[in-house]
DNA sequence: TTCAAAATTTCAATCGATTGATTTAATCGG
DNA sequence: CCGATTAAATCAATCGATTGAAATTTTGAA
C-alpha cells in the first residue's frame, strides 16, 4: 500500500516473478485504463493481456481500484524522475527572480517544448500520458496523486516564470491561470484527439504535428 | 433512426406521453453520461432517475448505445440552435474577407466570449456540455455526430478569421491549428476540471472564473 | 551443503451481484 | 374495444472478487 510504486520499466535481467508481475499488471492496466478507461477494462482483460491469473489482481493489488491506484502512483513517480515534471526541478525559485522577461519568455518556451517531447518518457510514453490525460478529466483519487506529484510542482514554477513576464505576482490569480493556459494549449490537442484528427485532416499526432503544434502555441 | 432529436427542453404544455419518456430518458442519460461517464452509468439508474421502466429504453432507443447517439444528437441539433455554434453562423465567408486584422480579432474575442457563455443553452447548459467535453476525449460514433453538425462549421469560421490575423490561407495547417488552440484555450478548463480547481484553489468554475479564464485567453 | 517445512505466489473454479436486453402480462389512452 | 405503452419477471452474459489447492520460492535446522 504505502511501498514504493512499481517501476514501469523493469531493468531487462529481473527474475522476481511477483516482480514480474506486478509490472505486467501495471503496464497493462496502464495501456487499458488509458485507451478504453478504467470502467469499460475488466479485470480478466487486464488479467488475460497481461498473461497473469484473474486472482493476481485482488493478490497483488487487493482491488481493481487499488490496482488503477498503483498506476497512478508509478506514472507519478515515473514521470516526476524522468518526465517533463523533472525539467523544471532544476531551476530554484531564487534563479527565476532574476529573470528577464526576455529569459523568462525563452524559459517558458524551451518548458513547453520539454512538457510536448515524449522521448524522455521511454517506450511507454504515450501510454504514460494518456492514461495521464485521462485521469485528468475525471474526479477520482488518482487525480490527487497526479496532480501532488507531478503537476503541482510544474505549476508553480511556470507561475513564477509568467510572473516575471506579467509582472504580477507569481502566486495571483491572473498568472496562474495564465501558467495554466501554456500548458493547456499544448494539452488539449491530446486530450480531445479524436476532434483534431478530424479537424486537421490528421490520422495521428505524431513528432510532426507536434511540431506543427508547438509553433502555434503562444507565448507572449 | 432517422427522425428529428428529442428536444432536450420540452415546451410546457406538452401531454404527448411517448415525448415525455423519450425526452425524460435522453435528458436523465445526458447527465448521468456526463458525469458518470456512459460505461459507468447502468441502463437501471437511467431508467430509475427518469422515472421510467427499463424497456423504455429498448422500446423508445433500441439499446444503449442508440440512446447514448440520441443524446448526441439531441445535444448538436440544440447546439446548432441555440448555444455558441449558432453564433458562428451569422457571418458569412465574404463579409471576413473584408475584415481588417483589427476587426478580425475583435470578431474572435467575441466569437470566444460566446463560446464561453452558457446562457445561450438553458438551465441544462452545464450538464450539455459536461457531455460534450467528455464525448469529445473518446473515440465513437459519436464524436461524428457532434463534429458534423457543432464543430466543423464553428471551425471554419474561426479558421477564416485568424486568416485576416496571420496573413496565411485560412485552411493551412497552421491557421488551423492556430484555430483549434483558440478554442483549446477555453475549453481546456472545463476539460482537466479537477486539475483546474486544486491549481487555482477554485472550488468551482462559475461565470467568475470563466470572466478570469477568459482575460487569460490570448489572441493575438 | 542438504532437504523438508514454511511462506509466498499462481492456478482453475466458482461466488453473488449486476449488466444490457427480452419476454409476458397488465394497463393506459383513444 | 384496440393498439400503444408500461410494469414486473427473467434471460444469458459478464462483472469484481474469493476460494482452496497446487506450484513455486524462501527459510532454517542439521
Amino acid at each position: 500500500m504505502t511501498s514504493k510504486p512499481v517501476d514501469l520499466y523493469l531493468q531487462p535481467g529481473t527474475q522476481d516473478r511477483t516482480q514480474i508481475t506486478r509490472n505486467a499488471l501495471v503496464v497493462t492496466a496502464l495501456k487499458l485504463f488509458g485507451t478504453k478507461g478504467f470502467d469499460a477494462t475488466s479485470t480478466r482483460q487486464i488479467a488475460d493481456a497481461s498473461g497473469a491469473n484473474i486472482a493476481a489482481i485482488s493478490y497483488h493489488f487487493g482491488s481493481k481500484e487499488n490496482l488503477r491506484i498503483e498506476v497512478a502512483r508509478s506514472v507519478a513517480a515515473h514521470m516526476g524522475q524522468h518526465g517533463p515534471v523533472r525539467a523544471s526541478a532544476d531551476m530554484d525559485n531564487e534563479a527565476i527572480q532574476g529573470l528577464s522577461p526576455e529569459q523568462a519568455r525563452s524559459m517558458i518556451r524551451q518548458h513547453i517544448k520539454i512538457a510536448l517531447d515524449r522521448d524522455s518518457l521511454g517506450p511507454l510514453a504515450d501510454d504514460i500520458l494518456q492514461f495521464f490525460h485521462v485521469e485528468m478529466t475525471q474526479e477520482s483519487p488518482v487525480v490527487d496523486i497526479l496532480f501532488d506529484n507531478a503537476l503541482k510542482h510544474s505549476h508553480e514554477r511556470m507561475c513564477r516564470l509568467v510572473s516575471r513576464l506579467n509582472g504580477e505576482a507569481w502566486d495571483s490569480e491572473k498568472t496562474k491561470v495564465a501558467a495554466l493556459m501554456i500548458f493547456a494549449q499544448v494539452m488539449v490537442f491530446d486530450l480531445v484527439r479524436p476532434v483534431v484528427l478530424r479537424s486537421m485532416g490528421w490520422d495521428k499526432i505524431g513528432p510532426q504535428e507536434r511540431d506543427t503544434i508547438l509553433d502555434a502555441a503562444w507565448i507572449n
